[in-house]
RNA sequence: GCGCCUGUAGCUCAGCGGAUAGAGCACUUGCCUCCGGAGCAAGGGGCCGCAGGUUCAAUUCCUGCCAGGCGCACCA
């Protein structure tokens, strides 16, 4: 039985033994997990709550105290419950049998974890949208929360046996994505032989995306006509709108232009999230969301379910408006959404609403693939093309269809999140609002003294600002690459010295997985509602809360049992297996002096399925992460008190090995659910 | 103006009905006779923004106020 499952057992044990004793009950009986471990394994606050309903139905009052005392009988003849006491005020205080859960956690193996095949996976299907950087820049970090708590919502979610498609949109026919293009064009004057030239001549220190980066930035003074050869800045705005319509309308050379660019910044950006494990299955492009008419589609539906109607009067005289009465507007139409422009062009909410039906199999078309990319372990990545499928089709997945969508963006983007959700009900009552999530998050800002750091000029009234916002379209921001480069070399020298005999293959790996393991956990340790004020201190450190500090607690966990003899551990295993049984004295050890604090590391290594279901229901990667940290933290101390090779008590030993076990087991699990690999040294 | 989010230790953040409010950083002081010090231990440091209310119980829920942030386009 699993620890989740006997905590289940007992609420609803306590709700039926409420029942019984004084005919009510609440509707929930919740456990909490007491504040010490001598307070016990799990608590019932429940006799509080009771003495108020049995006051309600008989007026008779009772004390807390006397009520747990008579629910007490009714949990002790549960199986794996050693006893349980009444506490404070009130509280129903459960221990657990410790020797027979250590037996079971210990005998647990990871061939429970075995997956399904997925084409004959009859689970609902979550679809996952992160990432979705505009193609026409290198990411910043800003991108990267965006795409490691993505990453890992995925990963918790398949941890906790669930169904997951992952989607990165690209909006490959934006204006981001044009204004770069003008840059080429007007600016640079380039055709795209010049570009594919220039792209070949690139260095890696100043790749591709690097290049559009600063480009981007000289597009916006461009316009704010900055540049002294003579166009008016109206001129140069006309440019940006006629690039604009060029790439939607498509087969023209500046539509082609921009393919290159914006493949080119995708493939890039793709690496550099590579770098951090992070992949996706299909890339839809807003290109084909126009060219196989995804839209017209949705109109459709949406004009045929009365989602949207056509404005004749008001300000939005001509469009096609989704009603939208938010608050108190004095005009009854203020807050209605356009979908489709006076001129007949859509907005994008338009188009986001047809892709999130597509995601939900409720457009009632597809798009067409082609493969885009195959990693080195021969997983691939699709992406949408106009053209019709060739044969590969027959190998690659069934994309889109899912049952819940949950799409990883800004938490400034709330609002047009929420037209999309009511949109997409409107058209499809029988899912829903529940079929979207939006999973917002706050924005990584830079805190002024990064800014400071990165030599960007403040005003004064900037550096009193708690944060400042990044701005692609400035250039100003932290590039992911760089970061990442900056981890890289600052944990290649901390290897270099501890372990100069290393092979520097090894020393580079070992660096980069600390690298990757400091910067997803320092993104991953604020919860979502918090905006990140960047700090390069903060980022690049390897000690406190951080990444490394976990994957050091599993290297020194490894270690132990890489020098710990396989004879030691067949026979700790056996004194345990047999401990389940009764037999010996493992119970001397985990209930006698000391045997508190042992007991408590293997109870909390045991809640990890807890954590990842907790983290996973509230869609808040952050818990997990506080989990594994706490568990790296209790098992340093653990660690630090117990020799464990060297121990010459039999039974301790054994207890002290499968603790030590059980706690590296899950702490490797809980990281690579997190996206940290543990690695062999550190 | 309207809506959403946030005010917790010097700083950065967890906790969001329950027992003595926690962690990291910073500061002070100890600990390498070692399964690795990216570590461990100890210490100082808190009107949990303010004021009401609900509750057996409020940092947690409700209301008001104060302060900060972000949204409210025929932009994406």
């Amino acid at each position: 039985m699993s620890l989740e499952n006997l905590q289940e057992t007992l609420s609803e044990r306590v709700r039926a033994a409420a029942s019984e004793a004084f005919g009510v009950a609440p509707e929930q009986v919740n456990g909490e997990i007491p504040p010490k471990t001598e307070m016990g394994d799990l608590a019932f606050p429940v006799a509080f709550e009771l003495a108020k309903l049995i006051k309600q139905a008989t007026g008779e009052k009772r004390a807390p105290r006397a009520i747990a005392e008579q629910l007490k009988a009714a949990l002790e003849i549960v199986p794996r419950v050693a006893r349980v006491e009444v506490a404070g005020a009130g509280y129903l205080n459960i221990f657990f049998d410790r020797v027979a859960m250590l037996a079971e956690l210990a005998a647990t193996t990871e061939a429970e974890t075995a997956s399904l095949s997925s084409d004959t996976d009859a689970r609902p299907k979550r679809m996952v949208e992160h990432t979705s950087i505009n193609p026409n820049k290198a990411a910043h970090i800003g991108h990267v929360r965006n795409a490691v708590l993505g990453d890992t919502f995925v990963r918790i979610l398949r941890a906790a046996d669930e169904r997951v498609e992952i989607q990165n949109y690209i909006d490959n026919t934006g204006v981001q994505v044009a204004d770069v293009v003008v840059g080429f064009m007007h600016i640079e004057h380039m055709t795209l032989e010049d570009i594919r030239a220039l792209d070949r001549s690139l260095s890696a220190e100043r790749p591709f995306d690097y290049y559009c980066w600063d480009l981007y930035t000289r597009v916006g003074l461009f316009y704010r006509g900055d540049d002294p050869n003579g166009e008016t800045n109206q001129e140069r705005l006309k440019l940006r709108a006629e690039t604009l319509h060029a790439i939607e309308e498509g087969n023209n050379p500046t539509a082609e232009l921009a393919e290159y660019v914006a493949t080119r910044n995708v493939e890039c950006i793709l690496d550099t999230m590579e770098r951090l494990g992070i992949r996706y299955d299909v890339l839809p492009r807003e290109s084909e969301i126009l060219h196989l008419h995804f839209w017209d589609k949705a109109f459709e539906n949406m004009k045929a379910k009365g989602v949207i109607f056509f404005q004749t009067e008001g300000r939005n005289a001509g469009c096609w408006v989704m009603p939208f009465e938010t608050h108190t507007g004095t005009d009854e139409h203020e807050a209605d959404k356009i979908i489709v422009r006076s001129n007949g062009t859509v907005t994008y909410t338009g188009k986001d609403i047809a892709y999130q039906l597509w995601k939900l199999g409720l457009l009632g078309l597809d798009f067409n693939y082609r493969l885009f990319r195959t990693y080195p372990d021969e997983q691939t990545t699709w992406m949408t093309t106009t053209e019709p499928d060739d044969a590969s089709h027959l190998a690659r997945p069934h994309f889109g269809g899912g049952t819940v969508v949950y799409n990883v963006i800004d938490t400034r983007q709330s609002y047009p999140q929420e037209i999309v959700r009511r949109g997409v009900a409107a058209v499809a009552p029988e899912v829903g609002e529940e079929a979207s999530v939006h999973l917002a998050y706050e924005m990584v800002a830079l805190s002024p003294a990064a800014c400071e750091e990165l030599g960007i000029q403040l005003t004064d009234e900037d550096r009193a600002r708690p944060y400042i916002e990044m701005s692609g379209r400035k250039g100003l921001g932290v590039k992911a690459d760089d970061l990442i480069n900056r981890l890289e070399s600052d944990a290649l020298k901390e290897v270099e010295t501890r372990h100069p005999e290393l092979s520097e293959e090894e020393r580079t790996r070992t660096a980069h997985q600390i690298a990757v393991g400091a910067l997803r956990y320092f993104l991953l340790k604020f919860t979502r509602n918090t905006v990140i004020a960047f700090d390069f201190k903060e980022a690049l450190s390897f000690e406190g809360e951080t990444g490394p500090y976990c994957q050091y607690a599993a290297v020194r966990a490894n270690s132990i049992f890489r020098k710990l003899d396989d004879a030691a551990q067949r026979e700790a295993r056996e004194i345990i297996s047999a401990a389940g049984e009764g037999v010996g004295d493992v119970a001397g050890v985990l209930e006698g002096e000391g045997g508190d604090e042992i007991w408590s590391l293997a109870v909390l290594a045991g809640r990890l399925d807890e954590a990842i279901a907790q983290s996973a229901a509230q869609a808040e990667p952050a818990i997990l992460a506080k989990y594994t940290f706490n568990l790296a933290r209790a098992f340093n101390l653990f660690y630090h008190r117990h020799r464990i090779i060297t121990e010459e008590n039999a039974p301790r030993r054994a207890v002290l090995i499968a603790v030590c076990d059980v706690t590296r087991r899950n702490l490797t699990r809980a990281l690579a659910a997190l996206g940290i690999e543990v690695p062999e040294r550190m």
